[in-house]
DNA sequence: CTTACTTCCGTAGCCATGTACGGAGTCAAG
DNA sequence: CTTGACTCCGTACATGGCTACGGAAGTAAG
């Protein structure tokens, strides 16, 4: 895996992500991937950075990020501006905080249910959605 | 606030949950919300159990949920079919569990950052999507 | 009863996030 | 230098999740 660093067109590129090509290419388009060099008549070439980071993007989606969410924390990783990026990192930080509260209940919830479930079959009263009205 | 249960009608229900009418309907029609009694020729009303179930909704959204992931969760709450319920909660528990994860350690990274945005203005190397390929 | 407001329902449109397609250019192998 | 696979680019289509619109019908106040 580690042999090949900045010799990958975007196929290679796109499957060793796990997307497609498209989807590259729109990611390009919409700013989360920087469009490689080479920028007239010839191809562009893409390196374990540019994996790591469109892995990142994926990972990120299902947790709620939307591309855009997603392009302000790619801009922190960015390593200038660092002022900037602090603050937008707190900001950011609060959002994934209540994001682990409200999973974590959700986690405690689901966890009863199945507890109980598996304990006493007929009398369960499923408090998924209760418990998670606890701090709103 | 507890005064009148199953005395709201759609827009105040609405407004209580802090959607538009328009989703309320939405909703209905993709099953997420029971269509309340009076089916003919006259008004639904709506009480104090929609609301919790309309903010339930609203909430799992942002922690990365489609509606029909939602729908699923839903049902569990249903409190019958229990077993059923039991095999679909464990399923969603590993997705929270796997969610609760991968957001800890974006908010381990993000807090990295921000600590060492106020420490050292300048040399930063922004951790933050290194530390998300730890187990990814 | 009239008037004003709301609800009902269907349908159409909008934005985000891709997917698919098609024709032209590029490149490596033979 | 031809062939075949791949890339480039634009554009069109698809899906999820709403949002807007419009006309008919219910309902509450005067």
């Amino acid at each position: 895996m580690e042999s090949n660093p900045e010799n990958l067109t975007i196929g290679p590129f796109a499957r060793a992500a796990g997307v497609s090509v498209e989807t590259v290419r729109f990611y390009q388009r919409k700013g989360l991937l920087p469009e490689p060099v080479k920028p007239y008549g010839s191809i562009r070439h893409y390196g374990e950075t540019d994996v790591t980071r469109l892995r990142f993007v994926k990972s990120a989606q299902p947790l709620g990020f939307s591309l855009d969410d997603i392009a302000e924390l790619l801009r922190l990783d960015d390593g200038t501006h660092c002022d900037e990026a602090g603050t937008l990192a707190e900001h950011k930080l609060t959002d994934v905080r209540q994001k682990l509260a409200e999973l974590a209940r959700m986690e405690a919830a689901l966890s009863a249910l199945v507890g109980a479930c598996h304990a006493a079959q007929g009398t369960v009263t499923c408090p998924l959605i209760a418990s998670l009205q606890g701090t709103g």
